[in-house]
RNA sequence: GUGGCUGUAGCUCAGUCGGUUAGAGCAUCGGAUUGUGGUUCCGAGGGUCGCGGGUUCGAUUCCCGUCAGCCACCCCA
């Protein structure tokens, strides 16, 4: 091979281009039933706009480069930066709350593996300027309503939610203080992904006393939200959150995605970014990495040095998507953008010239028809008939068309299997003249073709 | 960045205890004497066996390095 892509990059053949396209209709259909308008921003940005509130070893993971201006820049590594700079540019003049999102590619300079590469597609959805948690409701349901769009269902993905508010309330009202509280962060992220007794380790080095260390350890590791609203619905230190958090189920209830949800306090997401409702979405099995993630960023804004408004988003890229969908057999079969037809030679075709045929073929497409021709006159007019047709069929060609001698031009169709109408006739004077009742007559005839090899 | 496993045709894989022109299936291309069904038959093209070095009369095979991929860490998306 005289070359292949970059380490981490991808060429889409048109199989695979066909996958993306599929994913990214549905993002954008669903978005939109949402009331979203799509953005986008420039996939190349300043270096400081990722380190200046990151840090310097960020770096390390971005694509990064000095360009002949002698700029430092970087290839995005997400899009959130772009978002807050662009919400803040004109945040005095846009309509609230704000409902964008965009389907930016994104870099990163990391080693790759399944499900990780150095570039990657990802729908970004952002709510800007409604504190209400019926904003994060209304946030979690786009990407549960993407999964189902996409044929998944509440048997396949699961979205745990939690917020940071709640779990610190509940960890107050058992008397771990607050300077305790972020090493108990780390290890409740981390539940999952390490043994108990280590986690128990490290929870006593931080000095939490050893009856609370199991207590945690239980709430991190998976607690029913009626059982904290038990326990923890009357603390003061909690009882708002509570309250919020009962709500913000409820509106999940009410925009249908509720079976979807299961409270997981151990998502904790990127400590210094959220600051309420989180959420990851997973394949239930486990096998996957996570789907989609966010939450609420209601200081990020700001601290961007931008304007003070609440905010939410998340994002939720194509790679383990796909491959959830892959994995699940959801990708369609080829056929949606299908060949409408192939010209094809029959008996006697040499008593047309070529050009009088390739006439047919640009009134068809004139008419919107995608049509496919051999592009080689000797061998439209010299080779077998069933070689043509085969090649035809091959490449995805609904329906062969024959322009005869005998003054018609002839549909057939290459779908399923040999039954009645399977052909269509026209009156080859009518159809190179475009008439409109044949190109509707030729049209339906299509439909229903397509209609029948779907059943 | 760390560790483990794996690199043979476009894809999935055989094979070579180190020995002459490295194989199969699928896919692709041509044909089966000019009107038909994902079938069948005939034929063709396609591989510096990831790359570089070492050992050897001889390396795709053994050894070392390197690159790439996969997996687990780290970290995140």
């Amino acid at each position: 091979m005289s070359s292949s892509a970059l380490p981490g990059f991808r060429d889409f053949y048109p199989d695979e281009l066909a996958r993306r396209a599929h994913i990214f209709r549905a993002w954008r259909a669903v978005a939109r039933r949402y009331a979203f308008v799509e953005y986008d921003g420039p996939p190349l940005e300043p270096l400081d706009l990722y380190t200046k509130k990151s840090g310097d070893e960020i770096v390390g993971q971005l694509y990064n480069f000095v360009d002949k201006g002698a700029r430092e820049v970087a290839l995005r590594p997400e899009m959130t930066p772009t978002f807050a700079r662009m919400v803040g540019a004109r945040a005095s003049a846009l309509r609230k709350p704000v409902r964008w999102f965009s389907i930016p590619q994104l870099f990163r300079y990391e080693r790759a593996q399944r499900g990780r590469l150095r570039e990657h597609y990802q729908l970004n959805v952002d709510i800007v300027g409604e504190a209400s948690e019926v904003a994060d409701a209304e946030l979690l349901a786009v990407a549960l309503d993407v999964m189902r769009e996409l044929g998944l269902t509440a048997q396949d993905v699961r979205a745990r939610v939690s917020d940071r508010r709640l779990l610190n309330g509940i960890l107050l009202t058992l008397g771990v203080s607050d300077a305790q509280v972020p090493a108990v962060y780390g290890v409740v992220d981390k539940c999952a992904r390490q043994p108990r007794e280590l986690s128990a380790e490290k929870l006593a080095k931080a000095g939490i006393a050893p009856e609370l260390v199991e207590r945690i350890l239980a709430i991190a590791s998976g607690i029913t939200f009626e059982a904290v609203r038990a326990e923890f619905g009357e603390a003061p230190a909690a009882a708002e959150h509570v309250a919020r958090f009962a709500r913000y189920l409820a509106h999940l209830d009410a925009l249908g995605v509720g079976e979807w949800v299961v409270l997981d306090l151990s998502i904790v997401r990127g400590l210094a970014y959220y600051t309420g409702i989180v959420f990851e979405l997973f394949d239930a099995k486990g096998e996957l990495r996570a789907i989609c993630g966010g939450g609420r960023y209601d200081t990020l804004l700001h601290s961007l040095g931008g304007v003070d408004l609440p905010a939410l988003g998340f994002g939720m890229g194509d790679v383990v998507l796909g491959e959830l969908l892959n994995d699940r057999g959801l990708f369609p079969p080829a056929g949606d953008d299908a060949i409408d037809f192939q010209l094809v030679a029959g008996n006697g075709a040499g008593q047309h010239s070529y050009a009088e045929a390739l006439g047919l073929v640009t009134t068809l497409r004139r008419a919107g028809f995608s049509v496919a021709h051999g592009l080689n006159a000797e061998r439209y007019l010299g080779q077998a008939t069933r070689n043509q047709v085969d090649a035809a069929k091959k490449a995805g060609v609904s329906a062969a068309i024959y322009y005869r001698e005998d003054g018609t031009a002839e549909a057939i169709s290459l779908l399923g299997k040999m039954n009645g109408a399977l052909t269509h006739t026209m009156d080859a004077a009518a159809a190179l003249a475009g008439e409109a009742g044949v190109m509707m007559g030729l049209r339906d005839w299509l439909q229903q073709q397509r209609d029948t090899a779907r059943h």
